[in-house]
DNA sequence: TGCGGTGTTCAGCCTGACGGGACGGGCCAT
DNA sequence: ATGGCCCGTCCCGTCAGGCTGAACACCGCA
């Protein structure tokens, strides 16, 4: 079974240049909190960060003091504070193609009967940053925060079709291109193969890649102005989305790209 | 006219103990991004936080490998990354009580007919993590990631009112008591008497304490477990909320807090 | 051609982050 | 009770590494 990704303490972008070592580790604490493992005590993070437990407890007060992190005063143990939630709702907010997707989403869920979900690059992966589930009992989740490969995902690889080649391929492969099913693509020529057909017809496939029984179709939304990429996609298992479905799909999670799109332009006053 | 808080450098709690201060200089960078001013460049905030410009940029370029924070190819400008959004969801999914709110403030609206918003405490302030707007041409705005002061406010007063009252002395006296409106309470011992008020009927008010022509009523909800406290409010025009009418809005606002614990516990399985 | 604005780079000094180790308190099973 | 084991907290000496000021490159405007 696929899961979510978490945090991986290996797996770092490097962007050229030094760092700040001790604001480094304070921003893997705070990525260690994820959907699966929103509650950490002192030594379990240093334990998975492999850091003395006094160098985590420097930084956990630190990131205290701004509400970053709060401890549960019984509990003892850490989570997220309000001050996360701010600056996710001032990014929400101050990205002009997240603030007025939902309605367009809802409408695709409608029509399509499968779940919809948005995408955006975040840290080499895909963050889902907005779902809306379908209404059949057979139906894919839609976990607004969790994160999954590009490789293997249809929303990733509509995203990395619309990327230059040369950063596509360098984001894969500090990833890396593991076999999350027999069907994904596990080298980058494949990988690359998949991208060229992508671009040339607008969308998105995913047969089974990233999860058994599952299929998606995913276009990108690109921001003309200031380059970010967002991609959506339709889901759902394979029984209901077979080859010629899949088309008729396409064309509608298309044309609904292309509205988010239009909108957000003409927002841009 | 009344602003929603922007971050101030001055103001920071102190919870004892030592800071890692180059840890506490990079979230002061993530926490000067505000709905007000989502993009800052490199020398405006060296100017703003008082930092050397190397500094900055070295603390910048720590935030950017993780995708906390984005710099603009062309403008070269800084604006939040989606790491910033990943951390808000993880924290709002994982916060049992904000979870299913939004049907309840929808629920609110509608039978009201006026501005209903949720706020919890953050840094000393109230955060406005989830609002619905009244469809009334004047109406107060409901601005999700806005900041306000907690003794101006009838969401402030609600939370105080819930706290331990050394605690709520602390956080009242660390931000100050400005005179936002003629009628703000700007000492603590008026402010006290308010609270006591509040606590005895289970409700708070704000006759233009936070802006003129503005009045609120706001309850706390408390999640026995956890101790996190949360506060919601109906708000609008002073024409509409008379003295009568504010009582009934009073029942209204304490009865949807009181469902809105209600499920929280049923969903701590 | 300068000037004021931006972001970036570098290297040396000295601070302040780091981490080993000690401590105290719950909790459980012995 | 008693020990073991886990938790979080604290302290302080050491020296890596963060901080900074100055120099630089770039752009647009006058």
């Amino acid at each position: 079974m696929p899961q979510p990704l978490q945090h991986d303490p290996r797996s770092v972008p490097l962007n050229g240049g030094p760092e700040v070592s001790s604001v480094r580790k304070a921003l893997e604490i705070l990525a260690s909190f994820s959907l699966e493992r929103p509650v950490w005590t002192l030594s379990a993070l240093s334990r998975h960060l492999d850091l003395p437990k006094s160098t985590v407890h420097n930084l956990l007060r630190t990131l205290q003091t701004f509400d970053f992190v709060r401890q549960d005063p019984e509990a003892r143990n850490y989570r997220l504070g309000p001050r996360a939630l701010e600056m996710g709702l001032v990014f929400a907010r101050s990205t002009e193609m997240l603030a007025g997707v939902r309605p367009f989403l809802r409408r695709l869920a409608e029509h399509t009967g499968e779940t919809i979900k948005m995408g955006i690059l975040s840290n080499d992966r895909v963050l889902i940053v907005a779902a809306v589930e379908s209404a059949h009992q057979l139906h894919t989740r839609g976990d607004t925060g969790t994160r999954w490969p590009l490789h293997s995902t249809s929303l990733g690889k509509a995203i990395l079709s619309a990327l230059p080649e040369d950063e596509a391929r360098q984001m894969v492969e500090r990833y890396g291109l593991p076999a999350v099913t027999p069907h994904t693509a596990t080298s980058w020529e494949s990988l690359e193969r998949d991208l060229r057909q992508i671009r040339t017809r607008g969308y998105a496939l995913d047969l089974e890649e990233n999860e058994r029984g599952v299929r998606c179709v995913a276009a990108p939304v690109v921001d003309p102005l200031r380059g970010s990429i967002a991609a959506i996609s339709v889901s759902g298992p394979k029984v209901r989305l077979e080859d010629d479905r899949l088309v008729q799909l396409a064309r509608d999670v298309v044309a609904a790209a292309r509205s988010i799109r239009a909108q957000a332009q003409v927002e841009e006053s």
